[in-house]
DNA sequence: AGAGGTACTAACTTTTTGGAAAGTATTAAT
DNA sequence: ATTAATACTTTCCAAAAAGTTAGTACCTCT
């Protein structure tokens, strides 16, 4: 196993690297929004169930120090804030889809319906 | 977003229900190790730096409950007990490797090597 | 009698993650 | 003067995940 360092937090492996950058509650449901279209914070709360305010600002924040989301901010009150995916964030896209794929496919098999 | 119930617990979409299948900082490395052979418990220890006992045992139980792995116990003294992938938890694989791959790909861009 | 091997189990602590509620800044509209 | 709008920030708290340490059962071998 490759075990590494990085920004102080020790990895063992690749996948561990992967799903601390998009796993979480909220970074892929937050990224998968932002797929195909600019939006802004309010955008994203009222489209994302559950999130709070906190969440997703820091989830926010942590994309975009990782290069996943642009942030532009408009200097006008109120605030406008806009987000936007980059290029690196686009590459997420497909993982998200293939885990989101195999998650479909485990509720078949349990039965889940969500109506 | 579906969002539905299992097992008490509240789901917001697919990549959580499949993340709480396969996710966490264990499930993985084990069923990587299992997907082509069978493995005890002391082997499994040995190949996977840093788990300890209880993180080793609990995750095994868990991929048990779920179908992912196959635990077989012999009676004999000392215990011997043998874990292998099940045809469901062979699905993963597939999952693993996508992730792994990304996270790979994340490293490169971000330089780093693991010697 | 004591040590060694295997696969746990239990109790406790720490770390990480997420959530609730309230507060902030600025300006325009009423 | 007060309210509304927007995008946060802050503090405090709870729950979940993971880690530490120690111990168990059983038999064999020395």
């Amino acid at each position: 196993m490759p075990e590494f360092l990085y920004n102080n937090k020790l990895y063992y492996n690749p996948v561990e690297f992967a799903m601390d950058r998009i796993g979480g509650t909220w970074k892929m449901p937050i990224l998968w929004r932002l797929k195909n279209r600019i939006m802004r914070f309010g955008e994203l709360r009222k489209d994302i169930p559950h999130i709070t305010d906190k969440m997703l600002t820091s989830q926010l924040r942590q994309l975009e120090a990782e290069g996943f989301i642009h942030r532009e901010v408009y200097p006008v009150v109120p605030p406008k804030v806009e987000y936007s995916i980059t290029p690196k964030g686009k590459t997420a896209i497909p993982i998200i889809e293939t885990i989101r794929n195999y998650g479909l496919e485990l509720m078949k098999k349990e039965g889940i319906r969500t109506k």
